[in-house]
DNA sequence: TTAAAGTACATTGTGCACAATTGAATTGTG
DNA sequence: CACAATTCAATTGTGCACAATGTACTTTAA
């Protein structure tokens, strides 16, 4: 009866869930865009970047999203397929690929702007509270990335 | 500049990295058992059913961690030929596919008692803390999934 | 009793995630 | 310069997630 294993004690379920619940409710309003999630997320920073000026190789995009070029690659060449992004092997150095917005890419923004508020509209969760967790995961987040837990407690 | 667009200000992206940073630490500890992150999920919903003497069908896996056939089938059928479950039909109900423990999917539970504590150890957050946060998100998973947001709100 | 509706699981196909490896390019060192 | 070490992206292979479809079975209701 040692109910540590009980799944509903589990923190780890309880992000898993709500990550995919999160994720199942963004579906409908990036579908709209041809967008997945994941590629909706690399929008975002490419929006971001784009707007300052900088330009974006795929090492930031991974650093930025925690994912590796196992995932960004074949993502970033469907997102070129359709037509949204460039990318660019950089001439200062041949191992960088660079990655830029098509006009097309830049123009998707307008619609990709309504995204957040639409969602929250069908959230009935008071904004703070989001804002409040939000805080919180990140918080959680940046212990969890630190560099090697504190397993040598002597 | 819009920054409802931000990266930053996406309660999504909170969720979707501090998920896969904890799983990414639930990794190494799972390995141990050979199991993958989901597996030990489903593991876990066995551990607790069996315990309760109850028969655990696919669809009972599935509502509990929200997740379909098409996910649950492949995966205990790896778990079957690893010799952890039993997959059977149903005698009553031909369409029903039953799950049952075998001795080395019971066995196992002992060596996973472990990796609560082992992860808890490795985090240096507090566990109120945590367990503050999954109530949080316990509670915003319940209005998620509520039957239809409120977007016939006149 | 038999057609229609509904249920439970399986299958197929697409798109992530991530580990491991590869290969080209760059950097560092003597 | 030579050459080892490092870096960046691509590739390969495994395992989820999920939509869509298929198929067998059960329930219902005409």
């Amino acid at each position: 009866m040692n109910d540590l294993l009980a799944l509903d004690n589990q923190i780890c379920f309880s992000l898993y869930a709500a990550n995919r619940a999160i994720t199942a409710r963004y579906r409908p309003l990036l579908a709209e865009l041809e967008l997945t999630y994941p590629q909706y997320l690399v929008m975002l920073v490419l929006w971001e970047r784009a707007s300052d000026g900088e330009t974006t190789r795929v090492s930031d995009l991974g650093a930025r999203l925690r994912l590796d070029s196992g995932t960004l690659t074949p993502l970033l060449k469907r997102l070129a397929l359709r037509g949204l992004v460039r990318r660019k092997r950089s001439l200062e150095d041949e191992r960088v690929v660079t990655l830029s917005l098509t006009p097309q890419g830049e123009e998707l923004r307008e619609s990709a702007a309504q995204v957040p508020l639409k969602l929250l509209c069908g959230l009935d969760i008071a904004p703070e509270r989001l804002q409040a967790l939000r805080n919180e995961l990140n918080a959680v987040l940046s212990v969890i990335e630190a560099p090697a837990g504190k397993e040598s407690n002597a």
